[in-house]
DNA sequence: TGGATTTGATAAACCGGTATAGCTCCCGAA
DNA sequence: TTCGGGAGCTATACCGGTTTATCAAATCCA
């Protein structure tokens, strides 16, 4: 027989399809006796509720989505988001839930996807990524009653729930580690200057760089593409002064940037020091090895899943969970200056 | 008012529910005038279908799986699949049809997952990866009457639709480059043996060796991962007769590559030529730029989204499309043996 | 002009679950 | 003895669409 229905169940269970909905889903109603012979007979015919009929009485469709607005081409080499989907799906499979992930061009053709979403009743929340300044999906989604959680970066004045890690500790202890090894000029290769955590990172730097000495700790914003971290960096050595350290906020860019070091004769870490606040595979791919930071990405997107669920079930409470602190490893691309 | 259903619209317009049915769906049983009427309110107060009903009557979905089984780790650094994600989504929104995905540990988990997705109804068909020789997966899906498309690898003898390049082909323009350069000892390291794409390519490799007059070609499997990619360059490299070029399967493994000749003070391309058969930003970060074999990842996807829908609309007609050829880029890494 | 056919629309069933009102026992307390 | 009340279950409405049977009016054709 094709899929079996509660209603084959009932039938062949000889009793109504209401007690076999109460039996299968763990509510009073029925008595252990006729609930264990339903449950063996659902066995028995392996039965499997059928999403959309639930989804359709209940209004939740135990499906979420996450939409990434980045052009496909930077994305890939990134195995940041590879490791933030497996967490994420990890903290969803408990409850069986899944995951629609949509990889857009931007952030129009994002909150596009989330009022689709909403008005087809597709998903029961979403998972926001990339959090800019003033970003227009806070909003947006706040507007569509669409629970969300934001992954690195608060959801504005208890908007949204968010998890994040804390930004600004992980690169004092990367300009902390560079100043003690010696270094008073350090340049940080920044990422796009509308990303929040983009922001905290160079305040960061800024903050800092008073305290302990340093004679000069620019930060260059950049699109975060290796173009763009090369020339930077070629700009950076080319200079009179120039910097003894860089550190860069993702390990694409301190590839590119190593590869500039080598290329105008540069020794790393001799003549320079380099640092990635990202780690990954490719980071240990090269020679020398690059010191980075790496955080639990896998744990990040678990506990994204988590509040998001949690979001879901009760709206109104708004969750702000910390993350582990990053730590930082270090590896061969980092030394005393000359 | 909350989202209007399609009563909503029917009471406004003052027609019966089947009437907007059928306007908004474009088939007949209306006039064009009611049918414009009806249309317009709907636009007005912005209906739009609630997925879950529409699954309910119909018994389609709206939307399409794909499940990946290799670990997050190695997943990551491959821009293979966000090219293909990207790909598989522009040939699915054309339909507005969304995607679900899943990355899960290993093949077993996988076919779990195509139970579930069958039994609850939650996809219309799905997209395979990496089929291996004797796929199991092709038969469970068979058994799940579960349209789907393999991509890059036939589904067996006629068994279900697929999308391929020619890697046969590919790997030969990638031998018979290097041949006519004059290297005469072609190693080639491959991928996990059970993968019918590997198979292929080390075929190639062995049935143009004699050919082109190559001393030595072997081919050596691996995991694909960046370590065992070390290690296999690292025992080539030692031997003596080492090869003076080496054709990896993956971009990661020939970084890896690159790195264990640096180490051992072998140059590239002067003592050793380097091709990887995958093309990504990695390949053209590196110094020298590795010489790489390019596919148009993004179209795969996108055709294996087509030929998917196509299998849906029509069960019983099994597609078998080939794509475009795969081409060469020569970088840097590659130039006549010493 | 009358019967056949087509057009445009309606009412109602249906998809597979969930939620709820209500019914029948049976037991215990007044 | 009667009534209350809970346990255990049934019948049924409902979610928001699609589809089919039905039907009245309009149109066609001989």
């Amino acid at each position: 027989m094709a899929r079996p229905t509660i209603a084959d169940i009932a039938t062949r269970a000889g009793v109504s399809k209401g007690a076999v909905s109460f039996a299968l889903n763990g509510r009073p109603g029925v008595s252990d006796a006729t609930r264990e012979r339903i449950l063996k007979i659902a066995e028995q015919m392996s039965w499997r509720p059928h999403s959309a009929a639930r989804a359709l009485g209940a209004s939740r469709v135990d499906s979420v989505g996450m939409v990434i607005a980045r052009p496909a081409r930077t994305l890939g080499v990134e195995p940041f988001f590879a490791h933030l989907l497996s967490g994420v799906q990890s903290g969803l499979s408990a409850e069986s839930i899944s995951l629609q992930l949509l990889i857009v061009e931007d952030t129009a053709a994002e909150i596009e996807v989330y009022r689709r979403w909403a008005s087809e009743h597709r998903v029961d929340g979403v998972i926001l990524v990339d959090l800019t300044v003033k970003d227009p999906r806070v909003d947006e989604l706040k507007a569509l009653e669409l629970p969300a959680v934001v992954i690195g970066g608060r959801g504005g004045k208890g908007a949204l729930a968010s998890v994040w890690a804390d930004d600004r500790d992980a690169m004092l202890s990367i300009v902390e580690y560079l100043a003690a090894l010696g270094h008073r000029r350090i340049a940080h290769v920044a990422g796009t200057p509308n990303f929040q955590h983009t922001q905290r990172r160079i305040r960061a730097v800024r903050d800092a760089a008073p305290r302990l000495g340093l004679l000069d700790a620019p930060s260059l914003t950049t699109d975060f593409s290796d173009a763009e971290g090369a020339a930077i960096t070629r700009k950076l050595l080319s200079q009179p002064g120039r910097p003894t350290a860089i550190v860069y906020d993702s390990d694409v860019m301190a590839v590119a940037g190593l590869g500039v070091a080598m290329e105008m004769g540069v020794s790393v870490p001799g003549d320079l020091s380099i640092v990635a606040f990202d780690d990954s595979i490719l980071t240990q791919l090269m020679h020398p090895a690059l010191t980075a930071l790496s955080r639990d990405t896998f744990d990040f997107g678990r506990q994204a899943a988590e509040v998001l669920l949690e979001t879901i079930a009760e709206p109104g409470t708004v969750i702000n969970r910390r993350t582990a602190d990053p730590v930082l490893t270090v590896r061969e691309s980092t030394a005393p200056p000359s």
